[in-house]
DNA sequence: CTGTTAGCGCATTCAC
DNA sequence: GTGAATGCGCTAACAG
């Protein structure tokens, strides 16, 4: 569009462009390198101009660009975090411990989701190498160990839900078939001998974990397993709901259910009210993870508690460690059993 | 440490250094410029070259360094998500929205967490600044709608829970007191007169519009409203519990409870269950919020459905659409009833 | 103590 | 079409 020669165009630019060091160093008349100093506190520098620096940078708001700085360092303060689902209260409490783990480190963290597909994890840690963060925590996954260490050659890694040790990648494992003993063995000791379990999926090393846990305690107090109180679920609630239906409907006699994860149990507590059942005056029953709502159910859940908060503290602090070098030493509360009101003595 | 001349080290170098961009050039016997134009189809190159470069970069898995890009062309293409609260189901379903409106755009996100505390919040800003996101949505929050126009001067920004229209930063807000009023109504609909609400904190403004919907119906209804039956919560389960034990310990006479919020609800169904009164046959109970776990609660609670998922969505393409300079046109879904089994017709 | 210089890896003029 | 040159903003030698 033509506009009368000579003529200001006033240009209402709302977008303050960022000051840069430069600028501060202009500005306090000092050499960049001086302002860098300062901000990093390199080195010494006289009082007088560390102060002009100062006001300089006060005054004119200036915020070091971290493109740059990770460009030049090779670090970008930032770490990935690479969960399953962004919005599972499983991931949520570890995503807490992470939080907490970082907190006044420096370091932000971007989190991207694998969605329990391995393809889809290994392009998303592709990903985050490629935005340079500093080391890698890996929440579950279906990926293999070995493309795991494969990727700890460009960053560190750590992992939960797998045993790892190498100089680059290292993992956590919560003790899944201990936990599932503890579980079973509670309702033994309650006096039940027949046991249902709605299980985890069968290709998840979890629930298969787990389902051992429950025959181990089955067999050490001399109760014969019978797959038939046994239902797979996929660890959510519908499929609690669902397996229960089953296992009523198909006529199995049980005085216990053990769910393989809370969800499931909260799917389970459903059916069994739908069919006037109580909890736990009819039927006890016991989750796995104890999830923070677990607390609050109607009745409140028993369950096997996991340190799913502190795995996810440690895992970050173990990361921090790999990388600034430091030694590691923090150690994960064992899981315990969290005696609540769905279980109760079989008169 | 000594060792004879001539002898080779043989340095186990497990950290593989990254190829650039520049490597590839060589390996593919082109120059930089080449390889970065196929990279980002800015300009046509022969098929030959082309070929050349493309089989270099298979070979080499050359990743193109993002902090490098972005501080080349001033987008980073990441952006800052701050939430309140990283291990909250109301957060989690926006984050599941949001999730998906970043998907196959090559945007990654970095989420902080403001923690409900406004000074927190504005630094968790700043510091997405000084990575240099592309782009900010913030999801609630105490700080001041214009404290989050002076922010988005430097980048745009799209929040919930607040009404702002300027040129970089929008806000979306969801109709709390009409939720509300729709809760109220339903449990006058069922002869209900007398309704207990535990409202959420009173400095909160979603909390209060909620109270404000609350009145509106009764008004409607030509039901007086009494304070003596509205107890404070904090919208959390433990505030509900202890609301309840303090309504019914001081002799209120209700048939109904709204709760301000779902998981305040859960509070209120334990605190209802000590006390051996049943849901919904002795009172019925309304939450709000609609969290996915509100579906297997026994009994599935009745509750204000709030569409979060899309709200996350929405927010998302709004602010992709802000900093492409595309146009937006989503709608959001209105709040709307679930009734599930938590309510029942007074008798 | 401090300024000058030279890149980090990439995208983008500008010439050819 | 393509390469050489330049700079994004910052840090880290290197001299003084």
């Amino acid at each position: 569009m033509l506009t009368d020669s000579g003529r200001v165009e006033v240009q209402e630019k709302e977008n303050t462009q960022p000051v840069t060091l430069l600028d501060v160093a202009r500005e306090a008349g000092v050499s960049p390198s001086t302002v860098s100093r300062i901000l990093n506190g390199t080195a010494k520098v006289s009082p007088d101009k560390r102060k002009a620096v100062e006001t300089a940078i006060a005054t004119m708001k200036f915020e070091p660009n971290q493109l740059a700085q990770g460009l030049k360092s090779g670090r970008s303060m930032t770490i990935g975090i690479v969960v399953q689902d962004i919005a599972s209260p499983f991931f949520d409490e570890t995503l807490h411990g992470v939080d907490d783990g970082l907190k006044d480190t420096g370091y932000a963290s971007v989190i991207v989701s694998g969605h329990w597909n391995a393809a889809e994890e290994a392009a998303r840690i592709k990903l985050l190498l490629a935005r340079k963060v500093d080391g890698i925590i890996l929440l579950s996954g279906r990926i293999e160990d070995k493309t795991v260490l494969e990727f700890s050659k460009h960053r560190p890694i750590v992992a939960t839900g797998r045993a790892l040790h190498s100089a680059t990648a290292i993992g956590f494992k919560l003790d899944n078939e201990y936990g599932a003993f503890l579980a079973t063995r509670h309702l033994i000791e309650l006096g039940h001998r027949r046991i249902a379990f709605v299980s985890g999926p069968v290709n998840n090393s979890d629930a298969m974990e787990r389902l051992a846990g429950y025959r181990r305690a089955l067999q050490e107090s001399g109760i014969e397993y019978e797959e038939e109180l046994v239902a797979e679920g996929n660890f959510h609630e519908a499929s609690g709901l669902m397996a229960i239906h089953h296992l009523i409907e198909t006529q199995r006699q049980f005085t216990a259910v053990f769910a393989a994860n809370d969800l499931t149990a909260y799917g389970v507590r459903l059916g069994l009210y739908r069919k006037g059942i109580r909890v736990p005056e009819d039927i006890s029953l016991i989750g796995f993870d104890d999830l923070p709502s677990s607390t609050y159910t109607t009745p409140p859940l028993t369950t096997i508690h996991q340190p799913l908060y502190d795995m996810g503290l440690l895992a970050t602090r173990t990361l921090l460690a790999l990388i600034s070098g430091d030694e590691i030493v923090n150690q994960l509360p064992p899981l315990e059993l969290i005696a609540r009101e769905t279980t109760r003595r079989l008169r």
